[in-house]
DNA sequence: AATGAATGAGAATTCATTCAT
DNA sequence: GATGAATGAATTCTCATTCAT
């Protein structure tokens, strides 16, 4: 049987639980919306229907509450990286999987795309407080991590031959992905009247067959 | 010999020279070191050992000076690429060479790299005025321009297979060369305790096979 | 017995009220020694004692400020025309008694006479905004009425001869009286040593006969 | 014969007559479509097609520059009532035509009118430097000096009793025009659709009885 | 006389964060 | 915990006027 501050520190808790989902849902579409700079902390304590001095209680400024949101992107990206990354198929699908899946997320979660490419880069100059980086740096090694997994999965089934350093063979998969949507966000796919997917499945193509096929001489 | 107004012209517009140079120097390194937002007119006027007023007379105001910046970036940037573009070589060679021109341009000019990459992308929502704007997008289209160009060439020469849009492979050439500066930029590199030079090698390598043996089936 | 909230919220509003009148009393003072234009936001939160960011919490800004204070001025005319409208005596007496507040008005708050004469007159093309100039031609309004109601009064008294429209006639009493006021302002009384009260009285008589013994053609 | 130093002093005299015209009529405009406040010395330079700082050899500033404009005023408004002033016919007549030129000014130079009217008034306290407000009150006496010419050449053909101070009576006789100008300018005619047209005749034709027929008890 | 570059004070407003209640 | 009033630093851009040339 429960003691009764058991009780009330159960009840405490689920409303801070409330709370801090509360905060951040309002904090997500303020930030979706203006962005960064052009949100007020006010503009998010309205949406929440909360007074701006409670928000300092469950996070520590606009930053850190910045840094939450960056993290649920990460979350969101994870979650779709996982999901493809156990696939039925053999590693080639897989990995054909996981890029699918972060083209999905980008096409899809755009504001989570940029806000977690962008964190703190640019000409802005915005930087997020050091221990907030590292969670989202440690977060963003786990999406890398998947791929790495793949390519691993893939040596040990022959798929893939070894040479090569794991984590560059992981940067030359990811790279071509990463470029391409980098330039779709820039525009000039539209601006050269450009097939997005006729060029993505070319690329994977491409991406699979150089894995396979290649023999290096480093 | 000449005559006394067009010696004062002349003596008025080396001045002018003088001051937009003086002004854009000091520009130039403040917004390197405190990005666009976190730098102000009175940084750069006092820099440039200017009123605040002055400036004004020579830019319409902080936004066109940092257009002013950014194309500075471009044409140093177009420089590089067109230098490059000249190599003597085959179209290989000179794709190459392109290639480590850009890379080149990104290790030696991060500031400059990073201010025509994020000119107005990602999360900030701050936006050039719009001729400005359409300035820089003409000489970002110049920079792809070149690559299309040897792309173009290597199909004449039949170095290249002629399948697929031009613009489409000179995307594809882009993107992962892109998207390796960008892994690097974020840190993962290093992190990982990866040889940058060695990965673009390879990735160059892999490009450049892909893009001769390739033929696709679209 | 009050409840512990009512007070508190009762406390609340009495700061609230105190801030907004303290806020007031200085803007009222600087407006009328400055002007709007030389008046600052900070002359303003000096004056109160206040930081200039809290004035915004209860004001828009320094229109809406000034839009109060000519606000306070057409409540502090209305009040003398009300008190004037309701005095004992035939219907002409209390026309007399008016017209004589609105004089009295012009000589003791000098001040909220120009302000509401002025408030986005003539050549300085500085205008309220909309909302405002609203609430402000309503109270302007009001105070024509007055004199309407007692023409009205007037003509149902049969003291006032019924020929001409209302509101018309609301300005035939009134001009007279608004460019005497106007003339004295621009000191010509004075430049000609002439005698304010002595002009009044005779005016005043004049148009009480004008007004009574009149029958128009039309 | 002239002497060589006349001819150059009679043409440095031509050219500076030049110069003064050509800023007044660039201020004019300038002043005319933004107001005061809302030009600039540049504006009117530029429309001047001269430089900012030459007019300065020519005005004092801004301020003179603007009475300049004012007296414009003044001269435009005294050539209308100076000729109305010597119409044929009576005294009253001739009365008549004056206030109807007053009118007439009023509706066909609004700029005028609001320039001369507002010259320092207002809630603006943009003041004229004294000696510039002399020339102009000067310049205003003037204007009232015709009515007052009238008046008393009335009395001398004893077209109107000889009752009161000269200088009351026209004020007594402006006031009403004026107010009704006032009242005209501020909206309210149009506001309560009446017809400004019908309501000045009305207010001439009492305003002419009540000259006439007044003998007051002072 | 003429130029126009140079000055520099100035002003409204915003907003993250704090803190008394 | 919760409130929201209070703070006050910070920033871009304008413009009358001056003055070296």
């Amino acid at each position: 049987m429960k003691k009764l501050n058991e009780r009330i520190a159960e009840r405490k808790d689920n409303e801070r639980q409330e709370r801090l989902s509360r905060i951040l849902t309002a904090a997500r579409k303020v930030f979706f919306q203006k962005g960064y700079l052009n949100s007020t902390m006010r503009d998010i304590a309205l949406k929440a229907a909360l007074s701006p001095g409670l928000i300092y209680h469950y996070y520590e400024g606009k930053d850190a509450l910045y840094g939450a949101i960056c993290e649920e992107g990460f979350h969101a990206l994870l979650t779709e990286l996982h999901r493809a990354e156990i696939t039925e198929g053999s590693v080639m699908d897989r990995l054909t999987a996981v890029g699918k899946a972060y083209v999905h997320f980008y096409e899809n979660s755009p504001e989570y795309f940029d806000i977690i490419s962008f964190r703190d880069l640019g000409y802005k100059k915005v930087e997020l407080p050091h221990h907030i980086r590292q969670r989202l740096d440690k977060l963003s090694y786990q999406a890398l991590d998947v791929i790495r997994r793949l390519i691993e999965a893939g040596i040990a089934e022959k798929a893939i031959p070894p040479d090569g350093d794991l984590w560059e063979m992981t940067m030359m998969v990811w790279a071509p992905i990463e470029g391409m949507l980098f330039i779709h966000k820039r525009g000039y796919m539209d601006t050269f009247g450009l097939d997005f997917e006729k060029i993505l499945k070319n690329e994977f193509r491409l991406l699979l067959t150089a894995i396979k096929g290649e023999s290096r001489a480093d």
